[in-house]
DNA sequence: GATGAATGAGGCTTCATTCAT
DNA sequence: CATGAATGAAGCCTCATTCAT
């Protein structure tokens, strides 16, 4: 008699289960460590602040994960794995580069608004840490996000659309970039972002910024 | 018995001594943790590491620094210091904002060539820890570049020669978050960076980036 | 309702239950648990590491044997009891003492040849640990081999055969030290012990060593 | 000026520093480890035992040695050079090979009534460990005594004075072990060994043994 | 000033053991 | 019987910080 939906296969610690079979535990894991990784920082919590979080045993942590590195890595992996295929989605998505390009925009600064705590944990902490994003899965993942948004530019160059001579991989880097810290100084509250007109309004400003850069249409300079 | 010209205020622990007055090995530590913690990060290096590093006994670090942390924040500060001294000289410096504004790009830049560990503290590790930009002096130093630039900008826009419209401060954010993670793709090796020429390219290229935005000029779209 | 046959008292958790009633993962258990302490020693291992060996889930351990230690203790118990129903046998059997002891000797390093990681677990293991000679099981074990031995001793002793004047408790704590420590030697490889001659050779030499000691017969000294 | 004997290199954590320079509490470590391992055995105690045995700070006993292992290997290190001193001491002495022998038996026994808890150390828990003997400075050590002894047994052998035919390095292992067991017995007081008369009389036990074996001078067998 | 021995709290990790299925 | 997820106490080790010299 085939146990088929049941059979669970050993923890596999560390391995990314299949996630319709994914111990819930595990899953609760995870999402606690983005939201205490995001409000303490990595350094500044405890193992048993995760568990604590997750609603678990202490052990249980190091029953699904090799040790407290591997669980940053796992939810760095899962963020950026979310993140990699929305940007993919809509790069693939209709339009023209540019248009696509302000959707990676948009779409960046609205899970900032469902989600600030995993957003945090990828602004503050990602690729922060030396040695993080020089190695590893995370910069693969990172290079591969670049790699989209560069492969959008080189789009629009050839259209026509997007000016050339830009290289498409500092461009990208920079989209990126303005994004993030744009992002960083909303979460700080740097900016006004109380209220969700305002945020809109941040929004549309580094799309603007990004697509347009600061010179005026016809600046004198 | 008044002991002139070697009389020396009280170590004052951590106060920023008289430049021409400061002991050898304090400026030592300051130099050494600058390498140290670029290098393997403020939560990765002990303070033996920064002690080692400078040719002293760790015990001095204490003679000079209140703690790990004041030690940071001294480093960070000086760093920052330094770098917003440059861009306060560009930004009250001759020129149109443009102008003013890709001199930042491009002095940026040229410190990674010239003191690579000092842009990796400031890039990697400043503002990162949640609660490190949120408070203290980092995070006032760093809302005063950010003023600082927004000025420009706010200039620019006044004269007609910066688009209006943009949010100051999100343009400022941009321009910094485009340039640090254009010199972070720089740092990592994503972007070859080998020779001269190439990073005198690439140095353009993000001030392109910022100033004119992707978008062509006469855009189709 | 008696379920007749197939009737097995409740598993009567490490009690040793009827060797033909015996279920074969319990004795895998037992078999593996042999072999891994052996290799890594008690403090060596965990239950999960004998577990594995056995091919059952560690969970059964449980089920079998009340705890790590009272595994220990059955291991030790089985290994023990077949050295000393050996002994008992020889002890028992025909010949002069000397003979008798010579073949203890004799037998002790053939077993090495046929399980030594049951002799590993036996000389290195055993008694070894503060608080496992000096009480429980094993001690009472290891006086009861030594008494049997001590037993032999006396008998010679008696019928003029072997040296008056010894204590027999001495004299079998030293032949089994001296066998302990030949045979350590052969287990480290101190010995050339590669070839069947060779462990055939230094048996004899062990057996010659206890019975005749050092000293020529008619010694100058 | 030249601070000749103060002068103190560094810590040099684990190892043997000069013996007139060596800090107090470093040997006051390493004497209460002897004492505690041998009260509740190197797996039976923790650090905080030893520390607070010795009467020093937790974070000490990390400052001199690497970690707990490299604290037992020390304490083995030690025990045995002594051990191996006095043995080479006898060894290059006067008298025949077989009064030398008897030496070091003798020497063995006197040891235990000094110092008893060092002996437990070193009976107990050295080389009792897997892969303690089979490696390191230990097996080294051990070697080392064992070839001593058996160059003993060897001279003994050219000289007429010990039976021929025995490998000299069976003999020595042999008598290392009656040795040793011999010892542990008295340790775990399977053998009377209250009186000052009683310990006399089982050394003489020993020696005898050792030496002429168990057989009757002329044997009936 | 300078040194490094000494301190001890903090936190990661292990692993024996339990228990629901 | 059998499994392995779940528990949590125990203990090793690190390292910031203090202090006597």
């Amino acid at each position: 008699m085939p146990r088929a939906r049941t059979a669970r296969r050993a923890p596999a610690r560390d391995a990314a289960p299949d996630p319709l079979d994914e111990p819930e535990k595990r899953r609760a894991i995870l999402h606690a460590a983005v939201r205490v990784f995001a409000e303490k920082g990595y350094h500044g919590c405890r193992i048993a602040d995760v568990a604590r979080a997750a609603g678990v045993a202490y052990g249980l942590v190091y029953h699904y994960f090799r040790n407290k590195e591997a669980l940053l890595e796992k939810v760095f992996e899962e963020q950026w794995a979310l993140f990699l295929a929305a940007v993919r989605a809509i790069a693939e998505g209709p339009g023209s580069a540019g248009e696509r390009l302000a959707g990676v925009c948009r779409f960046s600064v609205d899970v900032l608004k469902t989600a600030p705590a995993a957003v945090r944990v990828l602004m503050l902490e990602v690729a922060r840490t030396p040695n993080s994003l020089r190695a590893g899965t995370n910069r693969q993942t990172f290079e591969e996000a670049l790699g989209v948004i560069a492969g959008m530019v080189r789009e629009g160059q050839a259209a026509g659309e997007l000016r050339a001579g830009l290289d498409p991989l500092v461009a990208a880097a920079g989209l990126l970039g303005a994004l993030e810290m744009s992002l960083t100084i909303l979460v700080l509250d740097l900016l006004p972002s109380g209220s969700e007109a305002e945020v809109e309004r941040a929004k549309e400003q580094v799309v603007d910024l990004v697509l347009h850069g600061l010179r005026a249409a016809r600046s004198p300079g």
